[in-house]
Order: C-alpha cells, then sequence, then structure tokens
DNA sequence: ATAGGGTTAG
C-alpha cells in the first residue's frame, strides 16, 4: 500500500495518449477548455466557465483514454488540490462502464492531502472492484494516519467485507462501528446486516434489525433477502403481508417484489405470485424488466406457462434475461419442442444468447429426450457464438446422453471436459445408470464420486437401487449395511404445500403437524382407493426402507405423500395441489401422485430439484422417463 | 463546503 507515499507527476503517460487516441467530443470541449481559461478578461468568469467545462468533460467521460486526456488536462490547467475536480474524477474513474479502478487509484496517489471524501471515494471504488481489500488496507491506513473516518468509510468496509464473505474482518468494522457511536445510521446498520445475511448469520443480521431505531422499506429488503438465503423462505411472504398491511410503517417496492417473486418461485405457490402481480400493476411498475422478468419465472415455475407467456408477450422490451426465463420455463414443463421454437424466435428477434440461454436450450433437450437436436446446440454455441461449455452445460448433455442409454457416451464427454467434473456431473450420470441398470457403470462413477470425497446417502441409494432393479440382493443388503456402519447422513426429503399464504412443511414420517391423525387416517384411505386403481407400491427402490425397519412403524411414508394427504384433506374438491420438494421426487411418489390423480381427479403439480410435474388423469408430464 | 452510502431478474 503505497498510495499516500508518492507525489509524482506522470503526465508523459497522459499527454503522450492524448494525440493518439481521437475522441470528438473531448478535443471539441477542450478546445473550448483551452479557449475559456486563455480569455484574459474578467479571470473568475473564464475560469469558473473553464471549470463548468471541465467538469461537463468528466461526466462524460466513459474510457479509459479519456480519462487519460482530462488527467493531463487537470494536471495541465489547474491544480490537484481542487477537491471537487478531483472528487468528480475519481467519483468517474472508479464508476464509468469500465470501472477504472487502477486509474482511480494512481490518481488518488497523486492528491497530497486527500480529504475524508476522497478517501471515501476511494474506498468505495475499491469495495465495489475485484479487489475490495484494497479498500480495508486504505482503511487501516487512515487509522495509522489519524484520519478522521465517518459512517461513510465504515460503510464502503462493510461492503468490502460483504464481497469477500470476510467474516472477522466485519466483525472487527462492526466493534469500531460501536467505539465511534455510529451505531444509530441506519443506512450503516443496513450494510451491517446484508453482511451477517452474506455470511450465513441470519441470527446476527436480525439481531441489527432488531435494534435499528427505524426501518424503512430497505432494511425490510434486506431482512427478506436474509430469509431467502438462509431457508426462511416461508416467512417471506408473512413479512410481505405485514408490509402491505401496514404493518411495518413502509410499503413494498420493485426490489421487495423481487424478493417475494423469488419465494412464491421456490415454494410454487402460484395463489401468492398473482397477489404480488396484482400489486406491481397497482403500483406502476408495469415496465420494469427486472420485475417481468421475474414474473416469468414465477409463473412458468409454478407450472402456469400460459400466464407467464401473457407476460412475456406484454413486454415493450424483452432482454436475454426476458427470453432465457420463457426457454428454461418451456423446459422445465417438458415443452420443449416450444423451447427450441422460442429460442430460434429470440435469434430472429437479434437477441444475443448468452451462457443461461443456451442452458435453458439443452435442458429443454435432454428434458424432452431431443438428443440430435441437443448435440447440435451443443456443438454450435461454441462453434457459431464462442461461448465454452461451462458445468451445466456439460451436465445438461450427459442428462441428454444418459436418459437416451448412451451412458458410454455420457461418459466419454465427462472424461472429455476441460474442467473437472463436479459432483453434480457424476450424480446425473448415476441417475442415468439407475434408469438403464448399468451396474459396471454405476459403480465406476460412485468410485468418482467418492474419489471427489463427495459421495451423499442419495448417491448410496441410487447405487442401491441399480442393484435391486436387477435382482442382485446380496450387494443391496450389502451397501445398506455399508450405510448403516459408517452413518451416512441423509439429507432429509422437506416437501411444502402452501394454503392461504400459510406454508405448511413435511418431511418424512413427520409427525409435527397440527392434523397428523387425520393425515394419516387419509393416507390409509388414499392408499387403499389407490390399491383398486392398480397402484403398486414400489418399496424395493426406497429410501424410507431403512426407516421402516429402524424405526418399526407399519408404514413410512415420504413427505410428498404426507403434503398430498394433507392437500386432499384441506382443499375443496378439483382444487389443483401445488407442492413444491427439495430433493428429486421418487419413483413411487412419482406413480403415487399419478393414480391418484385420476382416482381423486385432481392436478397435482410437484416440483422437484431439477423440473417441474404435472398429474392430470393418470399421467405425467414427463411420463416417458419413469 | 464540495461527493458519497444499504437491497435488485433468467
Amino acid at each position: 500500500m503505497k498510495l499516500l507515499a508518492s507525489l509524482n507527476s506522470n503526465r508523459s503517460v497522459s499527454l503522450s495518449s492524448f494525440s493518439s487516441s481521437s475522441s470528438s467530443l473531448v478535443s471539441v470541449l477542450s478546445t473550448v477548455l483551452d479557449a475559456g481559461h486563455a480569455r484574459p478578461a474578467s479571470p473568475s468568469s473564464g475560469s469558473s466557465g473553464a471549470r463548468e467545462h471541465l467538469l461537463s468533460l468528466i461526466k462524460s467521460c466513459a474510457h479509459e483514454s479519456h480519462l487519460r486526456q482530462i488527467h493531463a488536462r487537470i494536471l495541465r490547467t489547474r491544480s490537484l488540490e481542487e477537491p471537487i475536480i478531483s472528487l468528480r474524477f475519481l467519483s468517474r474513474a472508479a464508476f464509468s462502464p469500465a470501472g477504472h479502478v487502477t486509474y482511480a487509484a494512481r490518481f488518488f496517489s497523486q492528491i497530497r492531502k486527500p480529504s475524508l471524501a476522497e478517501f471515501n471515494t476511494m474506498i468505495r471504488a475499491y469495495s465495489r472492484s475485484d479487489s475490495p481489500e484494497e479498500g480495508l488496507y486504505l482503511y487501516r491506513e487512515m487509522r495509522r494516519l489519524g484520519e478522521r473516518t465517518d459512517p461513510l468509510t465504515s460503510s464502503f468496509c462493510i461492503k468490502s467485507c460483504t464481497k469477500m464473505e470476510s467474516l472477522t474482518g466485519g466483525r472487527q468494522i462492526h466493534g469500531r462501528i460501536v467505539r465511534d457511536g455510529h451505531q444509530s445510521d441506519n443506512l450503516l446498520l443496513t450494510a451491517l446486516m446484508d453482511f451477517y445475511s452474506v455470511c450465513y448469520k441470519g441470527e446476527e443480521a436480525c439481531a441489527v434489525f432488531d435494534e435499528m431505531p427505524e426501518r424503512d422499506t430497505v432494511a425490510w429488503n434486506v431482512l427478506i433477502s436474509c430469509y431467502l438465503r438462509n431457508r426462511r423462505t416461508r416467512d417471506v411472504l408473512a413479512v410481505f403481508d405485514a408490509m402491505i398491511g401496514g404493518e411495518c410503517g413502509c410499503q413494498p417496492d420493485d426490489v421487495t417484489c423481487l424478493h417475494v417473486l423469488q419465494a412464491c418461485t421456490s415454494l410454487n405457490v402460484l395463489e401468492f405470485g398473482g397477489k404480488v402481480h396484482e400489486y406491481i400493476e397497482e403500483r406502476g411498475y408495469g415496465d420494469a424488466v427486472k420485475l417481468r422478468n421475474s414474473l416469468i419465472t414465477m409463473y412458468s415455475r409454478c407450472g402456469s406457462m400460459d400466464k407467464a407467456f401473457m407476460v412475456f408477450k406484454g413486454m415493450r422490451v424483452k432482454n436475454v434475461v426476458s427470453w432465457s426465463a420463457l426457454i428454461s420455463g418451456l423446459a422445465m414443463n417438458g415443452k420443449g419442442r416450444e423451447a427450441i421454437e422460442a429460442y430460434l424466435a429470440m435469434l430472429r428477434a437479434n437477441v444475443v444468447p448468452d451462457d443461461q440461454t443456451f442452458t435453458g436450450v439443452l435442458s429443454a433437450c435432454s428434458h424432452s429426450g431431443l438428443v440430435d437436436e441437443g448435440m447440435l446446440f451443443f456443438e454450435g454455441m461454441s462453434k457459431d457464438f464462442k461461448r465454452t461449455p461451462n458445468v451445466h452445460h456439460y451436465g445438461c448433455m450427459v442428462d441428454l446422453l444418459g436418459r437416451a442409454g448412451l451412458l458410454d457416451q455420457a461418459y466419454e464427454l465427462i472424461m472429455s471436459m476441460s474442467s473437472k467434473p463436479d459432483s453434480m456431473i457424476w450424480r446425473t450420470l448415476l441417475g442415468a445408470c439407475r434408469i438403464h441398470r448399468h451396474v459396471a457403470l454405476g459403480e465406476r462413477v460412485l468410485w468418482h464420486l467418492t474419489e471427489l470425497k463427495a459421495q451423499e446417502a442419495g448417491d448410496y441409494v441410487l447405487l442401491l437401487n441399480i442393484y435391486s432393479s436387477v435382482g442382485d440382493w446380496e450387494k443391496v443388503t450389502e451397501v445398506r449395511k455399508f450405510m448403516k456402519e459408517t452413518g451416512i447422513q441423509t439429507t432429509p426429503g422437506c416437501t411444502t404445500i402452501t394454503l392461504n399464504g400459510i406454508v405448511h412443511e413435511f418431511t418424512v414420517d413427520d409427525v409435527l403437524h397440527l392434523r397428523q391423525n387425520e393425515i394419516y387416517t387419509m393416507l390409509d384411505e388414499i392408499g387403499s382407493q389407490l390399491k383398486i386403481a392398480g397402484y403398486v407400491p414400489e418399496i424395493s427402490s426406497e429410501l424410507h426402507n431403512l426407516s421402516y425397519e429402524e424405526k418399526g412403524y407399519r408404514l413410512s411414508y415420504h413427505s410428498e405423500k404426507l403434503a398430498i394427504a394433507f392437500g386432499v384433506l384441506a382443499t375443496p374438491p378439483g382444487t389443483t395441489i401445488r407442492l413444491a420438494n427439495n430433493l428429486r421426487i421418487c419413483v413411487d411418489c412419482h406413480n403415487f401422485a399419478k393414480v391418484l390423480s385420476s382416482v381423486y381427479d385432481r392436478m397435482v403439480i410437484i416440483r422437484d430439484r431439477s423440473r417441474l410435474h404435472h398429474f392430470q388423469g393418470g399421467h405425467c408430464s414427463c411420463n416417458d422417463y419413469w
């Protein structure tokens, strides 16, 4: 950190570049500036005119070459000690579209005695750059020099810590804030909250929130984003209700809506999402592209593709995100052909696809079994669009090839990846091995997962499923024994169903719900009804068979079944049952929902990790994969 | 004195 040490004047750098890069705006303004500066009469007005010109010159510059030219101009015509000029320059340098932090730093180092404002601007620039730690160094330098700091200085430092996810650094700044007596500054506390939230310290974030003297919309927004990040999605809906109910002393704004829509998406609550949509229209946020895009995602991921499309159609300006949201929405809903149509329409509209567009297109192909098309797009993305495939793209391709039974090809693709394959990719292939009962490859994949030290209970269950599907019961017992001995923890499956804005959460063999007796009675009844209709429980593939043995339950239920039973119980006949599940729905629950949809004449929509399952009249939208 | 702060779509 030698920013303050040097007081050099490297004018030559700036001057030499002046002639080489030409910019009409800059040269015109420079001419005016020189003329104004040179005018002998009334020096005060002339110089203030020149100053205005210089300021507007700074304001209009976006490229580093412009900055250099202006830098030279500043050095030639005025002193660096005129703070407004240097401040504006610093801000511009740091926040121009290109974000020239290094340039700002060089300029900063030439200021002999930076003011508090100049320090702050420089720290702010660092906090948003790729080297936020430099901001903290500068802050320490300030304290070493005995410079005064204000809440702004701290808030930029907090921002740096947030970006670095440095818990200890942030805690230190927090301590300083308290010592400096700045703990009643609302904006500073909001930044601090966000910091704790990003570091997954939800409780500490909430503690800061509780201590805030007053809370504005942004503070509530940060609380909501904290809930989202820390898996308290259900509380997000409650906060939104409280806000529109006037209990928070402030109204939701566009950012609130973005957050709440995200919550609706992950909980699969179409109804609440619609409510947010209405609110958006009421508040006149109709033209906000981010909100529209978020609505497209919410509607499509809640299984309401027609509404998603209506929002899309109604947009005056559509960007890549809008198109990608539509494409991956169609993909999730099993409408692969239409997703490809949308992609082609996007190209016709001269919108350039990016990485996430390709993820959507490729997942559309894999969800709909369009092998040739998928291969074509995969090759095309590097050839025609110069994009290197990332892990997501490879993941889609492995899924596509694997489901189609081209297991060896999928394996080769993984081995050909330039980057190291992650556990997700191997897991995808393992899933395909289960579908196609490929024992040898399944074992090899599990070996790769063990290599990565990333094997989870679910992986062993998949392997177990492969063995049981070929009738190798010895191996099944062996794997079970291994799992039991090593005490591998299973990720608890969790299903939510939301009724009237209240989120009901179920886990395997849940005994926590108020209406548990009713639910279990209902499950028994549903079970016997479905049996008549030809439903056969597929216990061999079930993870909960373990708990069946261990806990001695007569029957063990996945959270999906519990939530479905509750849905049948708590909603009038004919109502669509919407669930969200954190894992991947199993074959048995899938069959269960399928038969139930026809016997009880209910539409059931389940969203799991990767896709949306529409069950209706005994069929599922992704029927062919089970 | 001058400028400057927190949350944000696929």
